[in-house]
DNA sequence: ACCGGAAATCTAGCAATGCTATACTTTTGT
DNA sequence: ACAAAAGTATAGCATTGCTAGATTTCCGGT
């Protein structure tokens, strides 16, 4: 019989995104220092030895929870990039960066400032990373070195923005005017 | 008799000093999760609650690594700037920059990415913290709300690529290339 | 319907952590 | 020389990540 052990399949599929889930909730509610295995293991109603049925240690399960952030975060500059004129490519894919890092703060350390396990540039960077980079490059136009190089440094820029501005170390109020003039350097960008 | 007193206030110091030191160092050599209250307390041949006598916590520890290294790193920027003729400015505040963070991985850590209490674009934020950012806005010339701007932008681009470069999310090959594009942005900046 | 083995799950515990109450030792001023 | 005060250490608590071992639940074959 298939059937009983393909049930059981689906549902140790679904107690895995579970799990991610509730780490990344308390997460986002408490902070990741709230993350606890006794917390976690309470909020999915199992007992702490069955996390570790499904992630090696904590740092996987954040790791899990980064790469579905990035993933949304890909889909949300896609749409935004998609949904905005071409003139405004650069500056739709800002502005739905920070506003992805600010709605989902410890999905973002976890992406971006933690320690971490997953690679990224190499062969087996997951396919939510490598569409989030090219998601940045298209807004320079089509992949190639020049482009690849303008995302990569945007990149740097967007994530000093957010993580300095979440922090306090950057003042809140001129972040209107240091969006614009970051748009217009990049905009400007010489061939 | 004034001279016992200050004396003790004098070793007391210098095993403040100590502290901060052996913590940096510790950092340095086995990252800050190795840091542990035990650790650091062998390493200062003291006791543990002596370490408690002189910072509130563990944070309090490396928020003072964090704040002495902000000020190496504001020295290192000036004198690159000195050393640099006035067109090689924002080159130079870059790479120093850059080559600080690369250098003493564990005190950036603390400096820029690590929680911390220690107040920034506020009325208590330490000396220090003021001569980094002021060393980074006089790379574009006199202190006034467009080179502010300015500054706090390259300095969220370079954080950004300090950060991604370390953890291995952006390659290291093409830093060059990826530097000389970030100084020509900058450079062309509109007035 | 029931039983034996296997899979799933929990209980209980270890070592390490940050931090502190309390006991002890040294120094100080009279 | 001696009490008070300052300095320091010992020993312990609660919490953490993680795991060995016991226990329960499930499933296919008779």
């Amino acid at each position: 019989m298939v059937t009983a052990t393909e049930r059981r399949e689906r549902q140790r599929a679904e107690r895995h995104q579970l799990i991610i889930t509730a780490a990344r909730e308390l997460a986002e509610a408490e902070g990741w220092e709230a993350v606890t295995t006794r917390k976690l293991a309470d909020r999915v109603e199992y007992s702490q030895p069955v996390l570790y049925g499904h992630f090696a240690n904590m740092e996987a399960i954040r790791d899990a929870v980064a790469i579905e952030g990035i993933g949304e975060m890909a889909a949300r500059m896609r749409d935004a990039r998609l949904a905005a004129p071409e003139a405004e490519a650069i500056r739709s894919i800002c502005t739905s960066y920070l506003e992805f890092a600010a709605a989902h703060p410890a999905a973002y350390q976890a992406m971006f400032s933690l320690p971490t396990q997953v690679k990224w540039a190499s062969d087996e960077t997951p396919a939510p990373l490598r569409a989030a980079f090219n998601e940045i490059v298209s807004a320079f136009g089509p992949f190639n070195d020049r482009n690849a190089a303008l995302a990569e440094l945007i990149w740097g820029s967007l994530h000093g923005m957010a993580v300095l501005l979440r922090s306090g170390r950057i003042p809140q109020e001129a972040q209107g005017q240091r969006l614009d003039l970051l748009v217009a350097l990049f905009a400007n960008a010489p061939a």
